[in-house]
RNA sequence: GCGUCGGUGGCGGAGUGGUCAAUCGCAACAGACUGUAAAUCUGUCGCCCAUUGGGCUACGCAGGUUCGAAUCCUGCCCGACGCA
């Protein structure tokens, strides 16, 4: 890493190797300069492992780990947080017995190791999500085959519209929380806030997040708004249950309908000035990715960005291709988590610098020609994996099977993201954005 | 030289009289992926037109049997193994 990217990832230093102190304070956000341009503003969010400076991406660590990497790796990519998911983790470390809700719970595992940072040597801050995605993502996102985003696959099966009263098939929402069927012994698995609260008490992250009910792309309107009022109700026993003083994000919700969002972001924001979250987080449907809905995450954020006390701090929840990143940067966002850098990876996809706009490309490292490119990675970047490796080795291990190749990949996505977000930064700072 | 087994699409390998342009895997090519169900999934993959669909050439080569053959018979060529 050159020392010009470092001064950008780590301007307070990098900090020593893992040290645990004492973790039971709140977060402290300061906004450090407001763009006059746009939404888009410089802070820093203070936590007890340490800063991040926002905006900032936040890698996605679902089971404790970001796939492929070691967190020491991690580290070097100028990753400065990560988010680690509750529902995997009530599932995943505990062995035997991961049917039966909280009492052996995999976050038991956790807590008997000192919290995650301590579990999985991250010296650095982290947030935990709080399962509510997983009320999608294993419920109608699996039913519809879609994902969160609409996508060109999509239009065909949306006759199965998601309509009020409507059940996904393997994942049940009641009004209390939602039964999920473990994929380890087909036990059931019940997340609702109080469930939820206390497995991230548990695992110990600086941010946990509230539970609530993600959506998918174009609910019916009857459907999000009896999903708002449970997301709404679930903030509310989110922030009684709470115990310890981590951080609470509330996280609202209402699909692509404004008036909804707009509630939303009133209702959660009430709750934030009650002292009961010190940050946001906005989920859900962001709106279509290909604009036939011409409802865009641009204009949901508009909607809802300028009702949030703009003293805290604003979480966008999945959401950051490198094409969005300006867009959400500029409506306000202050950090967001996203899978495609680690994801595409695993997939054979780099993403490096390019003439092109935006600054980057694609480069798919399982196409035949890759193993005739004798050149980096990506000629124009200064991570290790680029330093060194030629295409012609990675497209080789893609082609062999070999995991390392997928390590190599996400170690350089998470370099180039890390970057790319630090350049927004610096367009903040300069008045460019 | 004799015998046995075998020769199928880029490769491996199914199929053993009709529903076969031919299961499947690999490779190739294209696509998808945004709070990770995912080191995954989907599509194409003989040639020529086409939207469903149609036409042509195909299972070592040449003949034959049959209404009909990748599948049966004969000869030839090639390969592996065995015996001389």
């Amino acid at each position: 890493m050159s020392s010009a990217v470092l001064a950008l990832v780590f301007p307070y230093g990098a900090g020593a190797w893992y040290h645990d102190g004492n973790s039971n304070s709140m977060i402290e956000f300061t906004v450090l300069k407001r763009s006059r341009r746009s939404r888009a503003r410089l802070g820093i969010l203070k936590t007890p492992h340490g800063e991040v400076m926002t905006p900032a991406i936040v890698p996605v660590a679902t089971n404790a780990t970001v796939k492929a990497l070691r967190s020491d790796e991690v580290l070097a990519t100028g990753t400065q947080m990560l988010i680690s998911n509750t529902y995997h983790l009530h599932l995943a470390p505990a062995q035997p017995h991961a049917g039966r809700p909280l009492a052996r719970g995999g976050e038991e595992t956790v807590a008997a190791a000192s919290g995650i940072n301590a579990f999985m040597q991250w010296p650095r801050p982290t947030m935990t999500d709080s399962g509510g995605f997983q009320v999608f993502s294993l419920g109608f996102g699996r039913d519809l085959g879609v994902g969160k985003v609409a996508s060109a696959s999509f239009p065909n099966r949306l006759e199965r519209a998601v309509t009020e009263g409507a059940q996904p098939q393997s994942v049940k929402i009641g009004e209390d929380g939602v039964r999920f069927r473990s994929p380890l012994d087909g036990g059931e698995i019940f997340l609702g806030p109080r469930e939820s609260i206390a497995i991230q008490e548990r695992i110990g992250a600086d941010i946990m997040f509230a539970f609530d009910e993600c959506t998918p792309p174009r609910v019916m309107r009857g459907y999000m708004r009896a999903a708002l009022d449970r997301t709404h109700r679930w903030a509310k026993a989110c922030i009684a249950a709470k115990r310890t003083d981590q951080a609470l994000y509330g996280i609202i919700q209402g699909s692509v309908f404004k008036d909804l969002r707009e509630e939303s972001a009133k209702t959660i924001s009430r709750l934030a000035r009650g002292g009961g979250f010190s940050g946001f987080g906005i989920g859900g449907d962001l709106g279509d990715a290909l604009g036939t809905s011409r409802i865009g995450t641009r204009t949901i954020l508009n909607w809802t960005v300028p009702l949030l006390d703009s003293r805290l701090p604003r979480h966008l929840l999945g959401i950051g291709k490198l094409d969005d990143i300006e867009t959400i940067v500029k409506a306000g966002v202050d950090t967001f988590d996203c899978t495609v850098p680690t994801h595409y990876a695993r997939r054979g996809i780099a993403f490096v610098s390019s003439k092109k706009r935006g600054g980057w490309e694609a480069a798919d490292f399982t196409k035949a020609v890759m193993l005739r490119d004798r050149g980096p990675i990506d000629a124009a970047c200064d991570c290790l994996v680029c330093s060194g490796y030629r295409r012609q080795y990675v497209a080789h291990l893609f082609r062999a099977g070999e995991i390392t190749g997928g390590a190599m990949l996400t170690f350089h996505n998470l370099y180039f993201f890390n970057g790319f977000v630090a350049r927004v930064r610096e367009k903040i700072k300069k008045g460019l954005l």
